[in-house]
DNA sequence: CGATTTATTGAATCGACTCAATTGATGTGG
DNA sequence: CCACATCAATTGAGTCGATTCAATAAATCG
């Protein structure tokens, strides 16, 4: 369960109080829905109604255009929370859908009102998460833009790898990975062709071994230099050594 | 003097009192700097000090490989508030850089310390801020992994003509353009060349009147067309109907 | 006004795409 | 538990959008 992945990955940034724990943990399970792979938890459209916390499971943000190009613009691990304060918008600009099954918490706006007024770490670290989220949209942004397709690859590749650590999702060198080649393509803007070839070539050079929804990477250090990886983007600077240690 | 525009913009969204108004005021009028053109407000690696409010000119937001590949990640226009709370975060993950003379506010901490225990409108229309800034940066993303060369650029062109509007920058279906085509391929992930041969295309078709620092989009329905531009994403669905009117 | 930056054009090349077919997994029902 | 159906991954061949290199023209600036 991956309440604590969130917590894990906040307290990295600000120690939490046991109070603020407490509140945490009564709002990741107040109400909880279990959704099958492979269906949108919001559509484009929609007006925003709660946030989502992302409990188990891997879901994706994505866009469309009418003639179906689509573009994955964030993937969603266990602990993320979609979009603090998304309800104060008029309509949703993006769909969010699930990869794999996935348990959501749904946080309502009378809990974010309540954090406000009288939780002021949360509030702290939920401007963390807001500011790494931005972030990490600009670095895609920068992938897109002038990364070569096996640069590119190997860079959302650390990334996802550094993630999943952050929140105690690997084990030693491997991790969960049940993104299709399609997906790839989409959240990398390659053709599904093209992820395939660059797939191999990252696996001919030894960078990753990924098969059957595993991924491996034997040398981060490697994969981050093909990637042209700066993990700085990812804020993760503060108590990060010491959790580093247990993996 | 261009804290008219950020308050133009922040009001299509929530209603900002007279004393919102005087903190607004106050916090532009203290510590302002005027910059030349081409250089570095900050640099990535710098610790954050301040947020930056753009009161003139025209900036960006890059990011650079250490081969020298630099990508654009945002523009910034007058009114523009550079990263609210960004002083949460130990270092910057990317630069910020001047592309004309610009006059820019440094609001201190203290300031948004001020907004946050006193002032909840503001900070409403911060988080709105927040939040369309990290939209428009999905749909930079979007713009980079699936619209061709043409679109992108009309995309961008789009984004940028309505985001003056917004603040009231634009003169009927012209507004400064100070932007070269280096700037616009390092925003679009094309080469100069390219952008080069697109701007033509652009003119060629009569959706774009570019010459000497001036943009003249003579039918803007057909320009978001050609770029497959909704302007959903820009959330500004509120007011924004009656601003329309006085341009 | 010359110097430098910005914009433009041409030609050759290449990275990534499309189309099309095949192989390999995964999963479901009889 | 196998057989079939579906989805995911792989391979080959030909094409095209965008790139690089290189040179020239036009603007802008001190």
């Amino acid at each position: 369960m991956s309440l604590a992945s969130l917590i894990r990955k906040l307290e990295q940034f600000v120690r939490l109080s046991p109070t603020d724990h407490a509140i945490l943990g009564r709002a990741a399970a107040e109400r909880v829905r279990h959704l099958p792979a492979r269906v949108d938890i919001v559509r484009e459209g929609d007006k925003p109604r709660d946030v989502h916390l992302i409990l188990a499971g891997w879901a994706c943000r994505y866009k469309q255009l009418e003639d179906g190009r689509r573009q994955v613009v964030a993937f969603f691990l266990p602990g993320d929370i979609c979009d603090v304060n998304i309800f104060i918008l008029r309509e949703m600009d993006h769909s969010i859908g699930t990869i794999t099954p996935v348990s959501v918490a749904d946080l309502s706006r009378e809990f974010f009102d309540t954090v406000a007024a009288g939780h002021p770490r949360i509030v702290t670290a939920f401007w963390w998460e807001t500011l790494v989220n931005a972030a990490i949209q600009r670095e895609w942004t920068m992938n897109l833009g002038q990364r070569t397709a096996s640069e590119r690859m190997a860079h959302l590749l650390c990334e996802i790898f550094l993630r999943l650590r952050l929140g105690g999702l690997t084990n030693g060198e491997g991790c969960d990975f049940p993104l299709t080649q399609a997906d790839l393509a989409d959240a990398t803007g390659l053709s599904k062709v093209h992820v395939n070839r660059t797939l191999q070539e990252l696996r001919a050079a030894d960078l990753i071994v990924l098969k059957g929804k595993t991924l491996v990477v034997p040398d981060l250090g490697r994969l981050m230099q093909a990637g042209l990886f700066n993990p700085n983007y990812l804020h993760m600077e503060h108590e990060g050594r010491q959790l580093d240690a247990n993996e």
